[in-house]
DNA sequence: TAGTTAGATTTAGTCAACTAAACGATTGGT
DNA sequence: ACCAATCGTTTAGTTGACTAAATCTAACTA
């Protein structure tokens, strides 16, 4: 299982992972706060997200109310993954040189980053 | 210039910065050692990237000779970028942070990425 | 109760990526 | 001189993401 989504697509559920449950409506207006989206463009993802199992719904009254069917962790891993293959020959650390080598990393992050090396080498053995 | 390509695309262009010059023969080629598609497909996506200003040609004979005209840093950059932006919020750190606790990593890599790390703290004053 | 509002559904169109067959032209070999 | 191979070009069709208006329907509101 793959779940492949797009851009507006990824949004919709970002929103969902937030709130847990949420009408299309909601969802709208918790976009909008970005970036603006038209309601009925939501409510057509919403179908698509539905037929590919990302997305299910309870019915409320007369009103949809959505929940994510797929963790984001799941997501995280595929789109993480989907990078590490493409781009950096499947390697962690390809990926990580990269990124200490041409993106910003605050000293306190870099702290962070030693910290959890440290864990990291003393749990593997 | 934010040189969005699709997946074959992409493919396309790693041959091409490998090579750095090659013909469409030689990419289909190339691309068919891990993974089979037509020539006549290599083809029409190497027209779509001129369209696009991500690949040129001289022709020699009646041959195209093509080659890269963006960078792989350029597109690495970009497609990380989008990846950061679009799931870890823009930070480093927490992409950086997801990758030690969810991807394998040797203790041979553990240890060079410290090594990194202690390098870019030194650069930081 | 009449009219507006707020749901969902239907319909429709664009765009990019991908796929690849079919075609026309040139050329290298026999 | 012919024929097969090999170019590039033309054409065409599918799919998925995205966009959003139009429409139908139920309900609430004055």
């Amino acid at each position: 299982m793959s779940v492949r989504l797009g851009r507006v697509q990824l949004r919709i559920m970002q929103v969902l992972w937030d709130k847990k449950r949420a009408t299309a409506r909601e969802i709208t207006d918790a976009m909008n706060v970005d970036e603006p989206v038209a309601h009925s463009t939501v409510q057509t993802l919403l179908r698509n997200l539905e037929a590919k199992h990302a997305v299910g719904h309870q019915i409320e009254g007369r009103t949809f109310i959505f929940e994510a069917l797929v963790r984001e962790e799941q997501v995280t891993r595929s789109v993480t993954r989907d990078l590490l293959d493409r781009v950096f020959d499947g390697s962690v650390s390809n990926l990580v040189t990269y990124l200490l080598k041409n993106e910003k990393v605050s000293p306190a992050e870099l702290k962070e980053l030693r910290r959890l090396i440290n864990e990291q080498t003393s749990k593997q053995k």
